[in-house]
DNA sequence: TCGAAACGTTAGATGCTCTAACATTGTTAG
DNA sequence: CTAACAATGTTAGAGCATCTAACGTTTCGA
């Protein structure tokens, strides 16, 4: 078994996968402090190699940090797919579900969250990893009016929505809800907020 | 006249108003760079003093930003005001316009607002600001339904238009929204919004 | 008017990002 | 098998940032 953990120090000149370990150690510190406490140093140092190092796997900083947002745009996804499984297709419940999912992943990973939608300037695979999420949104809402296509109304109704859970994952983040219990409360904002802005006017 | 300007140099050993100067060249850095990438000496560059002066008038870096949250905070409370006046107070068409008011100071301003809702450890004052722009929606939402004081559902409405305002300013500075003209189409999503969100149920 | 308080400066300690030059290991062509 | 080469690590250091310490200048009040 070779040493492959982040926390400990190596006995092999090459660590055998440092981008991973890189990866790992910037999320966890992106959690910890935020974006800006976040320091390749201390990266470094979890991973337990010099400071030089990453420039072989990054071309920089915030490539190390496109790098996480990438990683936790597939595993919202994973998330929001787990949390629709069983529901039938394109009904209320999926679609609050999904919601629902979208917001447990904030709360659960705000650092990495605001993170995966701060701006980064154009980088072209993020944009897409956001876009295979949104995916996720647009065909339950296509669903759910039994529309063959991807039409205005859809998108228009996909983005009401987005916008009410998106807003709602930034509140809680941020701690701007007094919900006593955000955890048991938020499934039930979510469900009302869907019921409401989701009507066929368009 | 003295010389106060944040871009020349000063001929004066004291500056006369540098708290309010490093305030303004913050501001604007933090517009230009973003959080992170705004630098106090940068600010102290525009504000033509040694990288040792903000010390004399904040903590530390942080109280810079937490200073122009501050003020952004007070600021987007007057715009909202400014976009309310002249409607009927409770009207749909009141509560509207405060939402817009919220999402153009947004977009208007995406460095500040940010910073104004980034979570800032436990700032009173900043606190303390937030409640009394959110005391505006609550208020017209209390008139909305002819309640005497805010109830739990007045609070429980509030919440949810806040929640998809919020939700619409952060997808519209990190450019999330696929809108042809923001501008013109962003009152019409917010009106669409608040006339669903807002019913009698609760 | 004179001493303290307020507010600025320079110098420097410490830490971060990133590069250059060099060291070690894995891989592959001959 | 082995010598080159590619890949991936290291150390040293340039350059810039935050913040503190010690000190200079101006303002203001007793």
């Amino acid at each position: 078994m070779s040493t492959r953990e982040t926390s400990r120090p190596r006995e092999q000149y090459h660590h055998g996968d440092l981008r991973t370990a890189l990866v790992a150690a910037t999320r966890q510190l992106v959690e910890e402090k935020g974006q800006d406490g976040f320091s390749v140093s201390d990266a470094c140092r979890l991973a337990g190699v010099s400071t030089a190092a990453p420039y072989r796997h990054f071309s920089d900083r915030n490539a190390m940090l496109e790098a996480v947002a990438l990683d936790a745009m597939a595993e919202m996804a994973d998330q929001m797919d787990a949390d629709m499984a069983g529901h039938e297709p394109g009904s209320p419940d999926a679609i609050a579900a999904l919601g629902t999912g979208y917001v447990r992943f904030a709360t659960a990973n705000p650092g990495t969250f605001r993170l995966a939608f701060a701006a980064h300037d154009d980088s072209e695979k993020l944009e897409e990893a956001g876009h295979r999420c949104y995916g996720r949104v647009l065909d339950q809402i296509r669903m759910h009016f039994g529309d063959s296509e991807i039409t205005d109304r859809v998108r228009h109704q996909a983005f009401l929505l987005w916008t009410f859970v998106h807003g709602l994952s930034f509140l809680s983040i941020d701690g701007k809800t007094d919900f006593a219990n955000m955890q048991d409360q938020m499934p039930q904002v979510v469900r009302t907020a869907t019921e409401r802005l989701l009507v066929k006017g368009g």
